[in-house]
DNA sequence: TGGCCCATGTACCGATTGGTACACTCGCGA
DNA sequence: TCGCGAGTGTACCAATCGGTACATGGGCCA
């Protein structure tokens, strides 16, 4: 009649034995995810991957819906960590930043988790209530640190917005291109196409 | 013993009652699917979305596998349709044109389309196979008539390329950001100032 | 009119799914 | 030393899946 495996609320900072647990399993559950898909994701091919029983993923999650949710928004997480680790640059005129940001984002390390990016929007696009969460800062989050540098580089703060918001897209188009084709001078050329239209050097 | 169920070999035109029926149930089923996305489908379900049992699904089409991919050329197909519907125009500046095919692109009745374009695309990222022929035209398939529309329009051949697959991805990455965020006026305002960027006019 | 075949429905099958019940182990505090 | 609770595995459940076997109906041709 009682229910043993009940709870776990985590908060959000989570040490101690358990919260290290499930830590690790997430983490594990990511790397499984990006290098296989997240949408015919089974806890017992999971489970079997990451060497825990899918009972035992059930047990630290409470339901399969709650784990994706923990994997979706850590793969956000690990994606906004590439973006602020690039940061703090000396010198660099905003088109080397986007050019060596446009580097770091199409690492072949990445692809995986690149293209899970890719398939959860798809999946968000569609409802899919773990996935919904990722569609409001697809644009907004990355919007503001964008049109900061805009600004900063001495744009209209009128037109910054419309930049910024045209900078991600393009982006993102080319990601996808890349991994769709894997031709990465022909994207790499247009991407530098793009940069001599947007800052107008050449 | 005999297998009453087989063959249907479909030749590409499908008259006859035969491919009638199964070119009116592929049709109903995109629609389905554009509204209701295509990676949960299950045959019960669809067949009772469409009126008919998912035994009669299997019969048309053998299995699923060779459904959806059916449903996958067939939505590639509308989709082409809707480029090659606009061509001929008499003397529209390229940004007219342009601009042109992106308000066509975005009216909201396609946007069911445009969802599992893109639904379809992260599933075709992860090598599901009735997904992964969309990866080879992604981007090929509508370079060609845009590296012409750039030729045409006096672009140097060598940088025509770079920029037909900088417009188709900037497109995509807009369209991916008008889905998500449903800012039309702030994409179309993004998309404003790359068709400055792009043709120079202002 | 009679027979045949295509289309369709119903019932079923084995496999797989997310989730649960229960037994077991093991380390720590009294 | 005892016991208790957390962590884990095994076995199971109902639901759903894609696919199949078989029965039936209804129109076309001889």
């Amino acid at each position: 009649m009682v229910n043993t495996d009940d709870a776990h609320s985590e908060g959000d900072a989570g040490q101690g034995t358990d919260g290290d647990r499930r830590t690790q399993l997430v983490d594990a559950a990511v790397d499984h995810v990006a290098a296989h898909g997240i949408a015919d994701l089974s806890l017992r091919r999971l489970g079997a991957a990451i060497g825990v029983s899918h009972r035992m993923l059930i047990h630290y999650f409470g339901s399969k819906e709650q784990l994706l949710i923990e994997i979706v928004r850590t793969s956000e997480r690990r994606q906004r960590d590439l973006l602020s680790r690039l940061r703090l640059e000396p010198g660099l005129s905003p088109a080397d930043v986007a050019r060596r940001l446009w580097q770091q984002l199409t690492d072949p390390r990445l692809a995986g988790q690149e293209r899970l990016f890719f398939e959860v929007c798809g999946q968000a696009l569609r409802g899919r209530p773990e996935a919904a969460p990722v569609l409001e800062g697809l644009v907004t989050d990355w919007l503001e640190p964008l049109v900061v540098a805009e600004v900063g580089a001495g744009a209209d703060p009128a037109v910054a917005r419309n930049r910024a918001r045209l900078g991600l897209a393009t982006v993102r188009g080319l990601l996808l291109d890349l991994l769709a084709t894997g031709d990465r001078a022909g994207v790499d050329a247009a991407m530098e196409e793009f940069l001599r239209l947007f800052y107008g050097s050449k």
